[in-house]
DNA sequence: TATTGTTATACTCTATAACTATA
DNA sequence: TATAGTTATAGAGTATAACAATA
């Protein structure tokens, strides 16, 4: 039998004797937590231009990179190579990124921004700033930087390289 | 027409002049995109025990509340209580947690962990720790510890409270 | 009239198998 | 024989609409 619930957290105040307790979870655990919170919210920004998270990645990694191959791209955003082919795709045909083949490896395809893909990653970095307000705005500005920082190496260590 | 593709990071050293320039994103994408990478893993782990991330969520989250509700549950693993139920449903099946109307708001359901449910944590919680040190590997130990106090962090000021 | 939980369903994402062309 | 890219498909995950019981 189970007698009375504890989840009213906010009715106590830090320290009283029925505070429940802290919700203790590993480190990455709280990731993909955090990251689907993260991500649900980027989606529903991204639809508003018609795309997805996995679009943004592209164009945001094809930024820094300036020219790759799908399997580079596929592994930096987060896709099995198969399925980066719609996604290619789909940037190819709104004219944000252009597919050419490679002349020393023909099996490659090339894959860089166009300038008007240029252009869109630019509306899209001011709408995503907003998100990113939204998303962290509780931290402190020194716990955001810090938590970029850790996350930009996390990323170094995991996939990229 | 595209030269050629400068994706091949590992070749070059620190400050060499074609050396790449630096992934930079935003640390809302980074966040999403860590975070399904964390998800993946632990969905592998956990597919070896017939689980999913929501269902170790909702264990974790049991094993710490002691007592709440499906709703609040649901707010704590990231679905929609409509989704929630399938989820409480399976655990319930599997004699991990038992549910109980509340006799104040009949409308609630009180959810807890069985003993069996308590036993399957711990089985869980060691697997997961296989799954951490993996994804985190290639932080240091201090990098860890700010990672982790910084999510915990998040999470309050997102999804809890 | 609002809230808790439920059922049902459509949609998106992810994983995987099998293939073509180049190397 | 191995790799880059493609096509196709099934399953898991997510979002949403409509409803019953209770407050």
């Amino acid at each position: 039998m189970i007698a009375d619930m504890a989840d009213e957290g906010d009715k106590f105040v830090e320290g009283a004797p029925d505070s429940p307790p802290e919700l203790r979870a590993g480190a990455g655990y709280l990731l993909a937590r955090l990251g689907a919170e993260s991500r649900r919210r980027w989606a529903r920004m991204l639809a508003e231009h018609g795309m997805t998270p996995h679009h943004y990645g592209a164009l945001m990694t094809l930024d820094n990179l300036k020219v790759t191959h799908q399997q580079r791209l596929a592994e930096l955003i987060g896709v099995d190579p198969r399925n980066a082919v719609s996604v290619v795709d789909f940037l190819e045909r709104r004219g944000l990124i252009e597919r050419t083949r490679d002349r020393a490896d023909r099996r490659r395809h090339a894959i860089a921004l166009t300038e008007e893909g240029r252009a869109v990653i630019d509306g899209l970095r001011r709408a995503g700033d907003g998100v990113e307000r939204d998303m962290l705005g509780g931290l402190t500005g020194d716990e955001r930087t810090a938590l970029h920082d850790l996350l930009h190496r996390l990323f170094e260590v995991t996939v990229d390289r």
